[in-house]
DNA sequence: CATGATAGTCAAGTATCTTGACTAATCGGT
DNA sequence: ACCGATTAGTCAAGATACTTGACTATCATG
């Protein structure tokens, strides 16, 4: 991302915003899903913000509440990651071959998804 | 590890004791294994000698460098995290069967291991 | 409507990592 | 044997990422 021209782009960003949803999400919920102080997150997102990557809305539904979305500006960057993030998944397909790479993708699923409670 | 009594277990140290073989290993072999700058490297070291996990021998071969070792503080804490680790992966064996997850690792192993110039 | 829980903010401090500048030892070619 | 280039490590200063503590505003409940 870095090479593409995204100076803003660090690590600790790029794991806030795979928490983030296309059509944007509550600030609470992303505190909940990072492994981080509340406080921390917020100053990632004020530093997304200030970058114009993203931008807080209120929530109708909670006047306490925010909710943490995209700008124009952020949707565009995004695009550019999903296309980097697709070409390091290439590399990877090569290196272990179309089987074992969708062999590792479901392991994966499976060990990271939260079980539920069976319905 | 922290839950074990190790207050001084932070990530970033982890990562780096991941690095140090039983034997030891020279600095220079950190940092080129590690993908932060030397200076980082550096300052981890610093406090893990602080903390009397580690300790810098002299290299009798090259008296510019400094083999990292562990002292035997260091390598009873190392048995503990070995223990933990064992426990970690003993969740991700039961959670993903014990099919899928030596499968898992033999993936991941083929995706780490650096591509060797064929003998 | 009082009380407690939840969502977010402000402030100050620590840990981690960076770049720049430097010293000392080794290597390679002459 | 010597000189320049490389390698190993250190010192210093600053940026980023994260922490705890204290606080306000809103919501939910009895």
């Amino acid at each position: 991302m870095r090479e593409a021209g995204h100076d803003w782009f660090t690590d600790a960003r790029a794991n806030l915003l795979g928490h983030v949803a296309r059509s944007g999400t509550p600030q609470s919920v992303l505190i909940a899903r990072m492994a981080i102080s509340k406080q921390a997150v917020q100053q990632l997102i004020d530093g997304l913000v200030a970058q114009r990557i993203l931008e807080r809305v209120p929530d109708p539904a909670d006047s306490r509440s925010r909710i943490v979305r995209y700008t124009p500006n952020g949707k565009e960057a995004m695009q550019d990651a999903d296309r980097i993030k697709r070409l390091i998944e290439d590399e990877y397909r090569e290196r272990l071959g179309d089987e074992a790479f969708a062999t590792l993708v479901a392991i994966l699923r499976t060990a990271t998804t939260e079980p539920e409670s069976s319905p």
